[in-house]
DNA sequence: TTGATATTCAACCATATGATTGAATGTGCG
DNA sequence: CGCACATTCAATCATATGGTTGAATATCAA
């Protein structure tokens, strides 16, 4: 249960950028998109119900956060991953996660049909999914 | 690099309003000061410069977001942190963490003095943070 | 009951956000 | 050159957010 340490003012803004850009589903799908591949403007606007140019905002919104970069050759711009921010926006949940895995395992205890071995990094299919936690 | 898992609705809405109630720095200061301890609403306001009703409003955006719990005695409501919502959101930015962090690392083989342009405090300490872009 | 305390609700204001459409910029190509 | 294409910029709109102050609610205590 440690204490998360302080962090700086600049610290503090990366993560209000990261975490704001992360609100957003549909920013969450082009960085989901864009796991493992680069992809243009274009390529990543096209299954999405909104304009191109509202995603080329969202992707403004994650360049601005860092969480990725734009490469412009000619008249297309490749988006990929950027790496840097995320490790302080990883960081700072973690610390939490510690604590909130801890809880977590405590109420799994009490609810056994609910998958307890999601206490390490299986965690991409975690599936306690069912949650009824939150409304709306 | 596995691609991440598509998630449901439900859980998309909680990462929303997870990651956007993460994305204030007040409210994230009011979830560091319940780690580890319960605190009252006033307490918990104390040390923030807005008023009262303010701290009363982000912590009920923490509840919404299902990160605190509020038990009530009477007339005062003791705050504590909660576990399940963190979980989703620790499972996503995680399977980008470990992408992100491997190619940071990449990076920083390259660039062993990667951040002596311009930030100081730690290692992914960033700088396009001067930052103008958010509201508060 | 009266009054202080703890918290929330409500109305209001300023600013931010996300979307739209239309224009502008810049590049590739016939 | 002249036009299609890829992307961004700009103006506008509706809604959300975060802050304020003041009133309301509820509890404790004298």
């Amino acid at each position: 249960m440690s204490k998360p340490v302080k962090s700086t003012d600049r610290e503090q803004a990366v993560l209000n950028l990261v975490f704001a850009a992360l609100s957003d589903p549909v920013r969450r799908e082009i960085l989901t998109r864009l796991d493992g591949e680069e992809l243009l403007v274009s390529e990543l606007a096209q299954p999405f119900d909104i304009s191109l140019q509202a995603v080329s905002r969202h992707i403004q919104v994650l360049v601005r956060a860092g969480l990725i970069t734009q490469e412009r050759t000619g008249r297309i711009s490749r988006c990929r991953l950027d790496a840097e921010p995320i490790a302080s926006a990883a960081g700072w949940i973690n610390q939490y996660a510690k604590y909130w895995q801890q809880q977590f395992d405590t109420l799994v205890a009490f609810l056994p049909e609910l998958d307890n071995s999601n206490t390490e990094d299986d965690s991409h299919g975690h599936d306690h999914s069912e949650d009824e936690n939150q409304r709306d």
